[in-house]
RNA sequence: GGUGCCAUCGCUCAGUUGGUAGAGCAAAGGACUGAAAAUCCUUGUGUCCCCGGUUCGAUUCCUGGUGGCACCA
């Protein structure tokens, strides 16, 4: 069978470098698993493999999808599944990188088959938790999925809002989809061997506080200056509170804390303070989902 | 040099009418099945600046010291 070399690891630990020259040894494309770096217009602040870096091995998943699309690990999985079909006809080896854990685990773990939320129907949702806040959500779920509510971070607007979207789409309850099912080595079709890149903590938070710096001197601001643009979210000072959702592509790190900047609300200092620190936190994240696929 | 104010967790500060303390931020730990660089949860023992004194007991009061800030010279 087949092996998918899945290098993995906190951003910014140095899994670019290692993927290519893996790929050069082994004579293989590298496939991307990265949430970030498969949108196109956002190279500098997702330290995506540059041109030069893509002569050295054919890319799969590197902006590829403008910024008003949305994206995810489902549709992800489905569009690697056939990208690797496909390369394994020819190659006995694939390298996939990236931080994206859920990305690699959908791949590699598989994911239920769960139906897809048409734009519409997440607006509505949406729109009905901007207005009645996190309580109506709780209620909404309790009723609609007991079985669910039960299970959930019940403080988390993002889970309660995707039970209600599946469960409005499907007419089902959402738990009905879950199965937890795990997919074998059979059944995907290729051995997976992980390899974990790390460092020891200083020095990675060293390496990401750096590497901000250098984004900026790359012209991460105009980049994010376009891109925001580009979404058509306006720069000008806001004058209301309410809360505002970004578009999925530009809810990134090193882009949403450069929004408060343009806007006056702080200076370039501190949002590259957050940058780093958010980065920082990203990272931690990785660790923590790591660990526990150790277990 | 003189006078005044301050000295509490990595940072900013609150507080204890004397019975050894608490917030925010930072940080750490965790969750994670279609927003995942997202979203959410949990966690605060620190010589209460140092030496001495008063007291059953001092981080809290007093003397002295050290450091910082302000004003005066």
């Amino acid at each position: 069978m087949p092996t998918l070399v899945v290098i993995l690891g906190p951003t910014g630990v140095g899994k670019t470098e290692l993927s290519l020259q893996l790929a050069e040894e082994y004579g293989c494309p590298i496939v991307s698993a990265d949430s970030r770096q498969i949108y196109h217009d956002l190279p500098i602040g997702t330290a995506a493999p540059t041109a030069e870096e893509q002569v050295r091995a054919k890319h799969y998943f590197i902006g590829c999808k403008a910024l008003t699309e949305t994206y995810n690990a489902g549709q992800y999985a489905r569009d690697c599944k056939d990208v690797l079909n496909d390369l394994f006809r020819q190659h006995e080896r694939v390298i996939m990188v990236g931080g994206s854990m859920m990305y690699i685990d959908a791949v590699c773990k598989g994911l239920d088959d769960i139906p897809d939320v048409p734009e519409a129907v997440r607006k509505e949702v949406q729109r009905q938790y901007a207005e009645q806040g996190l309580a109506w959500l709780q209620q909404e779920v309790q009723e609609i999925d007991p079985a669910y509510w039960s299970e959930v971070d019940q403080q988390n607007p993002q889970r309660l809002m995707h039970c209600i979207e599946v469960t409005r789409v499907s007419g089902k309850p959402y738990s009905t989809f879950r199965k937890n099912s795990t997919l074998t080595a059979k059944e995907r079709g290729f051995d997976v061997e992980y390899r974990m890149v790390e460092r020891p903590r200083e020095e990675l938070y060293e390496r990401i506080n750096l590497r901000v710096h250098k984004m900026i001197e790359a012209g991460l601001i105009d980049e994010a200056r376009r891109a925001f643009e580009q979404l058509g979210i306006s720069l000008a000072p806001r004058q209301t509170e309410e809360k505002e959702i970004l578009p999925n592509s530009i809810n990134t790190v090193g882009y949403k804390e450069l929004l408060p900047y343009f806007r006056g609300e702080y200076n370039l200092d501190r949002a590259i303070e957050l940058i780093q620190q958010n980065s920082r936190h990203y990272a931690k994240r990785q660790m923590t989902w790591w660990r526990r696929d150790q277990k």
